[in-house]
DNA sequence: GCCAACGTTGGC
DNA sequence: GCCAACGTTGGC
């Protein structure tokens, strides 16, 4: 399988903490992505994402969980400032400003689309080995293929 | 609320 | 380095 010339993403935010909606009505439509703390998904920020990756939106631990729209990696990494802070549920007591441990990116939403339920990902033939789809996945960040993207973005318009 | 699956922690 | 126990994710 050839290589995409830039990487693409699915970047899962719990509704009731992030909705896209809630994305909208932030400043250039555009959030850091706190509070990842998983090293495999850091490191796709840190290591591997680019400028202008284009994202999926998803929607997880709600009640219609699936694709809600259309983003794009908007910074390279920098540090995730709630792992220093002590009030947040993201706090790290190893993290130091000198050693970060969670590095994070910006994500600008760039449209929001019909709602791509999870269910209908799961029929798709073209999607049948899409990472997130696999048993057992919990990855909030997964890398998606260029053919898998297209698919999608195809049911979600 | 249940539970499968996975990641992290920490004793040894 | 092993691995059991524990915590978390996330769909249902």
């Amino acid at each position: 399988m050839s290589r995409s010339p830039c990487n693409r993403w699915l970047m899962k935010s719990e509704p009731s903490d992030v909705s896209i909606d809630d994305v909208l009505r932030m400043p250039r439509a555009t959030v850091a992505w706190h509070g990842v703390r998983n090293y495999v998904a850091r490191n796709f920020m840190r290591d591997t994402m680019k400028v202008g990756d284009p994202v999926l939106f998803y929607h997880s631990s709600c009640p219609e969980p699936g694709v809600a729209g259309l983003a794009e990696v908007a910074s390279t990494a920098y540090p995730d400032e709630t792992q220093f802070d002590a009030q947040s549920k993201y706090f790290d007591a190893k993290a130091t400003r000198e050693a970060p441990r969670w590095m994070l990116v910006d994500v600008k939403v760039v449209r929001k689309t019909r709602l791509v339920p999870l269910a209908s990902l799961r029929e798709q033939k073209a999607l049948t080995d899409m990472v997130v789809l696999k048993r057992g996945n919990r990855l909030s960040i997964t890398p998606v293929t260029d053919d898998e993207y297209r698919a999608i973005v195809a049911l979600a318009e």
